[in-house]
DNA sequence: GTGTTTGTTATCAA
DNA sequence: CTTGATAACAAACA
């Protein structure tokens, strides 16, 4: 599940290599994943396809807002990618077999992911230098969409909350997110209108951060209780992109690569093991509909 | 065949 | 109107 970090990492490994480069052409095997907003279509003279649409154009720029990211063409239009839980974007120079870079690391990764392109692959971007851009996406709950400025800035502001490692990102806003709600925390963190980029996996480790129950009502935390919350937030993601993120079912980075931040996690996988603070065992439940992994012991 | 995995949205309820 | 809780979706794997 790519959720910030591993977005982030994404975007970071794409920026350097793809931007700038000339779309030479591009292969839409799946045209499920791909679409366009309203504007872009009835803008449109003729009919159009999404490969005739970037043909000839460069990325400008690779933006990010929580785990959605945004590449900038000409004419001021985005096109947003959004991997979900499955969605790859791998890179890959001519002539360079990404399989070599694949080695160790070792948390059940499919064997799809060795090669590209390859059964689940569901669009390809050539550009002028023979490199190549692979959409993969198993499930296919991931998108690509093509939209314009004003579209992309109104969901930018309208379906983000406070976006984390950013200026925009203080304790005052945050707090007031725990003002006169009767949710729980877990609910909180995962809920992207109020705060951008958290998922699963991240929601367990900043609660354990914080010595924080996740099933805890917001409005029964304390300043000091939301305080650390707030910094561990900033904290755990800052260390799993500083890792190049969490690989243990389908998350490679931009070039095939597992990121590192696997054997770092303390609660999120790890049910059965023993917590690396305490040497209590990491318990794991189902709230929300979703796996939620704690330590019993380590909470104020 | 069954249960499990989760990001997001749809739907219904309060 | 807002907010919250839950189901549903997708597809592969153990």
């Amino acid at each position: 599940m790519p959720e910030l970090p591993e977005v982030e990492t994404i975007r970071r490994d794409l920026e350097r290599r793809i931007v700038g480069k000339k779309i030479k052409a591009v292969e839409v095997r799946d045209k499920k994943v791909i679409s366009f907003s309203s504007v872009i279509l009835s803008e449109a003279k003729d009919p159009f396809s999404f490969g005739s649409f970037l043909r000839g154009q460069k990325f400008a720029k690779i933006e990010r807002r929580g785990k959605l990211l945004a590449f900038l063409v000409a004419g001021e239009k985005y096109l947003l990618v959004h991997l979900k839980m499955t969605g790859q974007l791998i890179y890959k120079e001519k002539g360079v077999r990404n399989k070599e870079k694949m080695i160790a690391g070792g948390h059940k990764i499919s064997e799809y992911d060795l090669q590209v392109p390859n059964k689940f692959t569901r669009a390809i971007f050539i550009f002028a230098d023979k490199s190549q851009l692979f959409f993969n996406d198993m499930r296919r709950f991931g998108y690509m969409k093509i939209v314009d400025k004003k579209e992309k800035e109104r969901i930018w502001r309208e379906d983000f909350g406070i976006e984390p490692l950013t200026k925009d990102f203080k304790f005052q806003d945050f707090a007031r997110l725990f003002k006169n709600r009767k949710t729980n925390i877990k609910a909180l963190l995962l809920n992207q209108k109020l705060i951008s980029g958290i998922g699963n996996i991240y929601a367990d480790e900043a609660c354990f951060c914080a010595g924080l129950l996740p099933w805890r009502k917001v409005a029964s935390l304390k300043s000091i209780e939301i305080k650390k919350l707030f910094q561990c937030i900033s904290q755990v993601l800052r260390v799993a992109i500083k890792n190049r993120g969490t690989s243990f079912s389908d998350f490679v980075d931009a070039t095939g690569g597992q990121g590192g931040h696997y054997n770092f996690l303390k609660v999120y996988e790890r049910a059965g093991n023993k917590c690396r603070r305490c040497g209590s065992i990491i318990n794991k439940i189902r709230h929300a509909g979703r796996g939620t992994h704690y330590c019993p012991e380590c909470r104020k």
